[in-house]
DNA sequence: CTATGTGAATTTATTCACAGCA
DNA sequence: TGCTGTGAATAAATTCACATAG
C-alpha cells in the first residue's frame, strides 16, 4: 500500500484526478488486478467503468496507513546523513513533519538547520511531552543500540534505523532498519554476466 | 538470503564460528525451519548434529548473491547524503569499494573524501574503462533521471537510488530505489493506539 | 463499452513432522 | 541426543475469468 500511495501522490502532483488500475499498475510497474484486489481488501473505492478517483482513494489509504493525522519526527544524531534527513523535503506529503533533532556534540547544539534547532541529547526527554512518538536514528553504529534505548524511554513508539546493526526494543515499538550496504548487497544477483 | 548473510557476518565479527538454524533464527527474529528450507534449496551447507560452519556458509552464500568478487562503486552526488556514503564504512564485507565520487559543483571536484577524489560529472564516462558497474544516485530528485541516463551510457549494470522518484531505465539495468519518506510511512500501521 | 470487484483455479510460500546423519 | 534436510500438509498469495455497475 505505501507503494501505491507514493504513486498516487505523484499523479496528483502532475495534476492527475483520476486513475484506473492499469494506468497505475504501468506507472508503478505491478499487474491491474493485482492493484484491485489489494483496494477491494479494504473496501470499494473505485467507480466501475471510470476508475479510481486519486483524492478520495489517496485519503482512504492514508487512513488505513494511519497517515491521516499530522506527526512529528524526531531525528537523532546530526551527522551527514542527519543533515541530509533534515535537509530532506519529502516528508510532508506523508503527513510528517521533523519537529526536533539531537547531537550530542558541544559544537552542533543550539544551531539551526531548517527550521529546527539542535538540542543536547539529554533532552530526549522531552519528547513524550512534546507529543513526538517516530524517531529517526542517524548516529554511528556503536551508539544506535543506547540511543534506542532513550528513545524508547522517552516513549517514542517507532524508530526508522539507518545504523547497519541490530537494535532490541520492547516489542511494542516497531523498528524498520535500512541498512545501505545491504540493499546494496542484493544488486549483484540480478546482474548476470560477471 | 541477504539479510541471514548479514547475520553470519555479525556473527563472525564476534568470533562466533558454527551456527545451528535455531541460533540464527532466535538472532535475526526469523523462524528456523524457514532458514534451512532456503538454505536447502541452494544446496547442502550444514552438519547434522552440529549446525552450519559460519565461514564456508558465508562463502556460499556470497557466491549464490554473486559478492565473491570485489566490486567496485561510483557515488554519484556529493551533498550531505553521498558525504555521508562515502564515510560509511560498512561495504567492505560484503566486497564492495567506493572507487570513484562525482560531483556537478565546481567548488566539490578535486577535494578528497576519504581516499577517492570528487570528479566532475563529466567524467561518468570513465567507468567502463575502469571496470565499474555499481552506482548510488545521491544527486538531488530533479538530477535523478538525467544522472541514471548517463550512467547507463557509461556502462552501469545496477543502481541504488536515493532520490524520492521514478527513474526508468533499460531493463538490463537493475534499480533498487531507497525512498527515506515511504519508509518512515510504513511505520504509523504499527503503532496501534492513536 | 470500459473498468471495477470477486469468486475460482492455480501457483507459490509457509509450517509441520520426522527420517537420517553426526 | 541434536540438528539438518525434506516430503507432506497447510496456508497464502497470485492469476485468471467474468459478472456487474457506470
Amino acid at each position: 500500500m505505501p507503494v501505491y500511495l507514493r504513486g498516487l501522490l505523484f499523479l496528483a502532483e502532475n495534476g492527475r484526478e483520476s486513475v484506473s488500475s492499469r494506468n497505475l499498475a504501468e506507472l508503478l510497474g505491478v499487474n491491474a488486478w493485482q492493484i484491485r484486489k489489494d483496494f477491494s481488501y479494504f473496501g470499494d473505492f473505485g467507480t466501475r467503468g471510470v476508475g479510481y478517483e486519486i483524492k478520495t482513494l489517496t485519503s482512504q489509504i492514508k487512513k488505513i496507513l494511519r497517515l491521516d493525522i499530522g506527526r512529528k519526527i524526531a531525528v537523532v544524531g546530526i551527522g551527514n546523513l542527519g543533515s541530509a534527513v533534515l535537509a530532506y523535503r519529502g516528508f510532508g506529503i506523508y503527513g510528517f513533519a521533523i519537529a526536533a533533532a539531537f547531537d550530542n556534540d558541544a559544537k552542533k547544539i543550539g544551531k539551526k538547520t531548517g527550521n529546527v534547532e539542535i538540542e543536547d541529547v539529554a533532552n530526549l526527554g522531552t519528547l513524550k511531552r512534546r507529543k513526538i512518538d517516530l524517531a529517526i536514528i542517524t548516529v554511528p553504529q556503536d551508539a544506535a543500540q543506547a540511543t534506542a534505548d532513550r528513545l524508547v524511554e522517552a516513549g517514542i513508539r517507532a524508530i526508522l534505523n539507518f545504523s547497519p546493526c541490530y537494535i532490541t526494543v520492547p516489542k511494542k515499538v516497531k523498528v524498520i532498519t535500512i541498512d545501505i550496504a545491504m540493499d546494496l548487497a542484493r544488486l549483484p544477483y540480478y546482474m548476470p554476466t560477471s
